[in-house]
Parts: structure tokens; C-alpha cells; sequence
DNA sequence: TATGAATGAGCATTCATTCAT
DNA sequence: CATGAATGAATGCTCATTCAT
């Protein structure tokens, strides 16, 4: 309705219409995604009915296939959308600190943070295997879902690197480190799900410090 | 048929005959778990076809029913006997060391080498969220998982309050320190399927390491 | 768009408007009609999809239905356009030659003419069972075919009667005759379809030879 | 019924009840053959949904499954039976007459009685293009589609060929021939799919004459 | 009037479950 | 008990049709 109002208001070049249409095409499209993270979070791919993705996006089964070539496709798309966000808001920026433990810190406060505004697409990845292949769903799917770990991996082992390079970490094999830093991430994470504690700066803090220093007791 | 002839003709004493039926009964509704633990460990829950387990354990698709009530129940039965036999050999033994790192590593490597034995069991595991809750198959099936996630959750716990009981470990909350231990563990466990490494002694030995000293350069 | 406004700067004449109006509607409908015997002949009726026909025509889907009211209209449209226009052609023209066998062979030859021009029109006919009732599409074309069958076979009739009538013919049934005409016809079209032999003529005399005379060997 | 009160007394060999398993398996099939091919002949292959086959077959959905793959795979069965049944009807007999009018007339009786009693299977067949390619269906169907047309095709060619070899025959192309020969029945057929009229032999000497001799009067 | 995205009824196909043998 | 064919509800996907622009 509101749309409808600007659009009569600001008609004013034959450009406006399809930039128009685009937005709200991707719009739609987006909401498509966010109901089907939602859904397969909660019924898990398989379970999930193109019929319930529709509903929570309020349109019919038909539209989501103006949308999407398939079931599939729409994993796909979710997987790709979401890491892209995810993997970008995890990679070094400008401004991060420049010592290692606080940049460790700091990134990984951001990463608890992406993660409990998106746990939903946590769920849905860990059940595709995002994490540690499982499950072997599509063919199609899976070829896919490869280039997604992979760039997971990337950021984890990126970050190991710097430590290792900057000589905070041990030098033991990179590959380990870095499940090691996702596990211990991993393990807070799936707890936050559930507890939804809310300060997490501090869990970043006590993630960082078992990360580096293990859970011994200190002298 | 020609077996029940058979069986007839062979009729010996009273008491016989009943434990062998009870015997042969157990046998079959063990090849069908082990059976559906592979096919559910390919293709996901949803994904397997009760038609694909009978297939596997060579067995018509009936039978499966003569033994289980429905595929939830498969699926339940699986996940209490793993449980059971992997829970059982995680706890401690008499013959443990009693210096805690070194039981730390022999628990470990128990873990290790169940795993191994039972990849395919850890990849239905993690698909029902027993390491962390994810995807929501039936509810019916819920509510069992959860005492079967409880039984994981002591058995870390016990060992972290071992470890802090005794003063190896930082008293910090042991709900934390448990996480830590199953992330950790769970980082190597996955790489552990796929590599197929099988020198489960240092890998035990490098992942306690990890969780007692973390990553950071030691002087 | 770019039309609409060439459109209203030429505005010359309020007469000339509507004229033109009429002929490109017209025009359009025709290229739908075009666009659809087409993508029938290839995918029959049903499998037939209005957006590839809109696809076709090079517009889109809702300009369907701007001329057609449904589907079945679209088939209905066409069967009847064509008909008319292959019909008018197989009547009796007043530059045909009298004798009789000539006056086959002048007719003969313009339907094989025609089938050349509108091969994927018979295709359709065939389908729908214009030349002899198979499949039963919907009931409402069903009626409206029914006219069209009607309209073929009196062709046909007419011009064995006049046979039957100058005593060329025997007088066998004159339905049986037109059969007989209708069947031979057939037979050498559905060749031509495939074979793309150009030369109308001598098939034209081929095929009057075998009606007239039959296939058994001449002393 | 009756059939498992004749099994309880029939019970004698283990052999015995697969050969039933088999024959009741076999009534099946054919019997969902001839729902799908009165279906396909009223709707069209398109038209025909599997649930009406069923329905007609009295049997569940499913069960047209358990022993078609697919759609597809139904029509293609029912071609393959039905022309194999037809073609062999169609092949000259040990008893045939030996003059070529008298077994020309012999043969044609009998295709006229086969399509009397399968003139739906004629109805699917020319949808199909089994007597020349109209529609385009799926490319799978169209290779299994191909041979059997194939067969009507050295059917009729082969009658020719004996009439030619015999000099009964005009030496024309022998195609030509046949496809002439194909017409004319083909003219009939169809009229007696809607006429009824019994007296086959009479039609096949109508159809013989006039295929040997033609239409035109004679002295 | 042309457009083409949205709609949802309709259909092919799958698969858990039953049950006669 | 084992068997496996029959069952039919459930679900992915298609496509004729509508309608806001």
C-alpha cells in the first residue's frame, strides 16, 4: 500500500520502475530466505515443506519458485547469502587492534554476535554439514556446500596464522589450530543458542583465554 | 518355511527352543540397528528408507516392524544402545591411571578409538543434535534424546569435576569447562573420520594438551 | 512505453486511430495463433504452455489473454481460422478444369499445397482428432471441433458426389468414397511432411492414379 | 476369494505358490495396462492422470508403482504389448490362403476384428504418432516409440512386397504402396470405431477392392 | 492495452505402514 | 515370525489464470 503511494509520488523517469521492481524482487527473495532459515532450522531440510516456507513468508508455494529453481536451490542460495555475511564480518578489518589476543578477542566477539542474530543459519549449517561434513543430502547441493566450508576453514585458519606468523601461537600444525580455535568456538556457540546470555564480551573473553591458555590451573 | 520344518524336527527340550528364538530375535534387531546407523548415517534421518534399512540388514521391510514399532523407534533404539555402550566406556575404569592428565589421555583415547569403531553412529549423533540441539525431527523422539544428551553432558561433567577437585583444573564453572572439553574433543573427533589417522594415542596426547595449556606460545 | 508515446504524437486523424487500433489487434492475435499451431504441433495440446506460446509471439503472457479467453480458446480460434482458410481453398474454384479426374488432381494438388504451408496445423488437427475423433480434449472444444470435422468431411463429400454424379465414380456409398479419398490423402500428406518432396504436382497425379485405379497391376 | 480357498487346497510344493505370486503379479500388470490404455484413450496421455488409471485398475495409487517406474514406463508397456500382440496378428499364417487377393482379404479381416477389440490402444497409438509422428512426447517414450512404428511399418510393407513379387501389384515404390495400403485401412479403421458395424468380412473385401482396383466406375 | 509476478489447484511420485500369505 | 505387495497420505513442482502496474 505504502509502496504503492511512493511509487504514484515519485514516478518521475522510465528508470525509477525497474529499479523499483528489482528492489522489491529482491526483497521478496529475501524474505523467502528468512523463512526458509527458519523453517529448516526448526524441521531440518528434509522436513521442511516448501508449503511451510511460503506460509512464513506470507505467499504462495508458486512464488517461491519464480524465485527458486528448486528445494535445493533454496538451501543453496541461504548457504551462500548467509556465509558470504558471515565470513565477511569475520575477516580482519581496519580497525581491529593490533595485538593478537585482543584482535582475537574482538573477532571473536563478532562472531558471537553474527551468530545470535543468525542462529537459525547456524542450525541449518551444522545439519548440512557446514561445520564437519555429516549428513549427505543433494549431489547437486554438495558440490556447493563444499566451497562454503572451505571458506570457513579459510577464515579460521587465517586467524591462526597471523598468531603463529606473530609468533602468540605454538607452532603446531596450522590445520589443527584452527579446528581447535573452531571447536572451542563451536562448543560457546551452541550453548549460547540455548542460554542466550547476552553479554558477549565477556563470553569472548573467556572463549579467547581457554583458547590460549587451556583450562589447567594456573599457578 | 523349510526353517520352521526344520526347527520342528529338531525340537529337543522345552527350554531350549525359547532361548534360541530369544537369541536369534536379539541377533536381528541388531543387524537391523547396525543397519540403520549406517543408512542413517548416509543419508540423514528423513533421508533413509526403511526400505533401504530391511535392504541392508537383508531382511524384508516387515520385519523391521516386527521389531520396532516405527522408524521414530529405530531411530530411539539406535541412539540408546550407542549411548549406552559409549557412555559405558567413557566412565572410568578401575585399571585408570590416577594422576589426572594421564587419565585424561587414556579416557580420551577410549573416546577415540569408540568413535572410530562408530563413525557412522557420531554422524547420526550430531544430525539429532545429542552434541548440541539443532534440527527438531518428532517430538516423540525429543523427548528421549534428551535423556541421552543428559548422559553425554555427566559424563564430561564428571571427568572436568574430577579434574577440578583435584585442583588440575581452573575452577571456573564446570558447565564452561565441560563445553570446552566436548568442543575440543569434537574438533579432532570429526577430522578423525575423515582422515582416518590411526595413531590414537598422540592424538589423544595433542588434544589433551590442547585442553589443558591452549594454543598460545609457551616460553 | 516508447510505442504508447509514438503512438500519441502521430495522432493524426480520429479515424485513422481506431483503424489502427483494429489492425495491429488484428495483427497480434494473428501471431499468437501463429506462435501457438507451432509450439501445439511440437508439444500437443496439453503439453503445450501458454507462456511458451507467449514466447513464441514475443510477448507476454497476460497478451494472451487479452485475445483469448482461455487456453481451449486459443485452440479453438486457431482450429477454426485454418479450417476456414484451408477449406475455402479445397472448395471448387470456377477456373478448374470439368473433366472430372482433372478436376481431382487441380484439388488434390492445392491441399497438398496447403498441408506444405500448414504442416504443423495438421499435426494439431491430427491431435485433436479433426480427421477422425481419438482423444477427447476438453468438452467445451470438443463442440466447437465437431463443426470443423463436419466442414472437412463435406469437402471431401462433395467432391466424390460429383464424381459419383458425372459418373466417374462408382457408386459405392458416397461416405465409403470419401473415406476412401480422405484415407488415400492422408497417407501420401503425413509422407510429405517428412519427406519434403516439392514436387506438388506429380504426388497430386500419384495419388488420383491409386483412387481411381487402385494398386493392382494394370495388364 | 476363491482363489485362496483353492490355495488352502492346492498347498502341495513350495513351488506351487511363487507361480501364483508370479501369475497374480502378471493379471496385475496387464490389468493396470488396460485401465491406462481406455485412459489415455479418453484423456489423451497428458490428459490421463495415474490416479484415474488406478482408480479404473481398482487399486491404490501406489500399486501402479510397484510395477511401472513411471508414467512413462506406462505407456511405453502398453505400446510395446499391444503392438507386439497386433503385429503378430497382422504376420501371414501357415494358413493363409495362397492367392494374394483371397490372403490380402484374410489379413485385413484380421486387423479389422484386433481393432475392434483394441480400438482404444489405435486412439493412444495415433495420439502417439505410431502411425506417423504428430506430437512430441518424451524424448524417453520416443525411442521405444520409434521401433514400434517400425513394425506396422514391415507389416504392411511386407504384404506389399509379396504382392509385387507376385506381379498382383503395380511395381510401384513399394513404400508408396504401403503407405496407400496403410491409408485406406486406416480410412476404415476409424469408421469403425464409431460405426460398429460387425460384419467384418464384408468391410475387408470393400477395403481390398478398393485398394486393388480404386474408386473409379467400371465398365 | 501490455506486462509479468503472484497465485494455488492439480498432478506425479515417494515411502511409512499394514496385512494376507 | 518373515515376507513384500498394496496402500494412500504427503510433498515437490507445474502452469493456467489473474491483476496491479
Amino acid at each position: 500500500m505504502t509502496i504503492r503511494k511512493e511509487r504514484a509520488s515519485l514516478r518521475r523517469s522510465s528508470v525509477r520502475l525497474p529499479r523499483r521492481r528489482a528492489e522489491s524482487r529482491a526483497l521478496l527473495r529475501s524474505s523467502i530466505l528468512d523463512a526458509a532459515e527458519s523453517v529448516f532450522a526448526e524441521r531440518g531440510f528434509r522436513g521442511a515443506r516448501i508449503q511451510d516456507i511460503a506460509a512464513r513468508a506470507r505467499i504462495a508455494v508458486g512464488t517461491v519458485y519464480n524465485h527458486f529453481t528448486d528445494k535445493d536451490d533454496v538451501l543453496g542460495a541461504l548457504l551462500e547469502e548467509r556465509t558470504q555475511e558471515l565470513v565477511t564480518e569475520l575477516k580482519a578489518k581496519r580497525e581491529d587492534p593490533k595485538e593478537f589476543r585482543e584482535r582475537l578477542e574482538v573477532r571473536v566477539g563478532r562472531m558471537l554476535a553474527c551468530v545470535e542474530k543468525h542462529w537459525a543459519f547456524f542450525a541449518v549449517a551444522n545439519e548440512q554439514g557446514l561445520f564437519a561434513g555429516s549428513a549427505v543430502p543433494s549431489a547437486r547441493a554438495a558440490t556447493r556446500r563444499l566451497r562454503h566450508v572451505e571458506q570457513f576453514r579459510a577464515v579460521f585458519r587465517a586467524l591462526v596464522d597471523e598468531g603463529i606468523a606473530s609468533g602468540d601461537l605454538e607452532p603446531i600444525g596450522g590445520d589443527a589450530l584452527a579446528r581447535f580455535l573452531g571447536g572451542t568456538l563451536r562448543a560457546f556457540l551452541l550453548s549460547s543458542l540455548v542460554e542466550r546470555n547476552p553479554d558477549v564480551g565477556r563470553r569472548a573473553a573467556t572463549i579467547v583465554d581457554l583458547f590460549l591458555h587451556g583450562a589447567a590451573r594456573r599457578a
